[in-house]
DNA sequence: CAGTATCCTACGTGATACTG
DNA sequence: CAGTATCACGTAGGATACTG
């Protein structure tokens, strides 16, 4: 019998499934959500609580995509820097938080807010909008296929 | 010697973590993603390339978690249907999308491109807006703990 | 069509010891 | 401190047969 494995999403022709197959394991989110506060040690990493083989294998796949950006300290620490690809991760990690806080919220108030640094005040719950700016309800968009699909619909 | 298990984040007083605790299994998100596109029968998911169990496993967990509602058709078919909870998934979904068709861009173009209906133009990227409706650059959001934090920083 | 039920395997994970 | 290296284990996942 040939050998099974899990299948792979990066084939798929989707940018969902290609986006899961780099961010989508167990830790990794956890590692980014570190890293947005800040942390970038190993050790301190490894406080969320994963052990050592699996920290060191997602942090070499998030330096390998060109998220995360290794750096030599002094010739024998290094520290880990989101990359502006990474950066780019931080709708998608607001998005999760303020779902989260809506959905499994703690009864004493939001965990982490994130505020706009200018004016104090947190920012408002992620939504889309559209290219002028209008904030969007669900129900007011619809998707179809791109130039970039196969086919579906 | 004690039993081995994957540790659960669901105890974890984070947003994130328990949000991924959810939504953050293998394939969970692409039958999501499926549904926002209006699938909702057994069989059209099978098609995304799950086996059997697992999108039965699956659904089940989406359905006890309120993101999904299962409706008898005829007494033999059922159908899948977001709930408002899951609705609200919504800008999570978008958020991954749009970064996918920036960093693991089909050349062809985006393979699936989400519009306003009113006006049929694309939606802007997902972004961070301030109360006030002005997006915001990553830079110019900090986080703090709030007062459902036990305690970081 | 919509599942349920097995069986099997490999991968993700956890614990921990070890190295520079 | 920042890893590397083992080893063992269980669960997620794959294939497939079966049922109403």
């Amino acid at each position: 019998m040939a050998p099974m494995k899990y299948k792979s999403f990066a084939h798929m022709n989707c940018s969902i499934a290609q986006t899961l197959e780099i961010i989508g394991e167990r830790w990794t989110l956890l590692i980014l959500r570190d890293a947005f506060r800040g942390v970038n040690r190993f050790e301190e990493f490894l406080q969320t609580g994963m052990s050592r083989n699996v920290l060191t294998e997602r942090l070499k796949r998030l330096v390998d995509q060109g998220i995360l950006e290794k750096r030599a300290i002094d010739g024998k620490s290094s520290e880990y820097l989101l990359t502006r690809k990474g950066v780019h991760l931080q709708p998608i990690m607001l998005s999760i938080t303020h779902w989260g806080d809506k959905y499994m919220a703690n009864p004493k108030g939001a965990r982490t807010i994130f505020f706009e640094k200018n004016t104090g005040k947190p920012i408002a719950p992620m939504s889309p909008h559209s290219v002028d700016g209008r904030a969007l309800k669900p129900q007011d968009i619809g998707l179809k296929a791109g130039p970039g699909s196969s086919s579906w619909e």
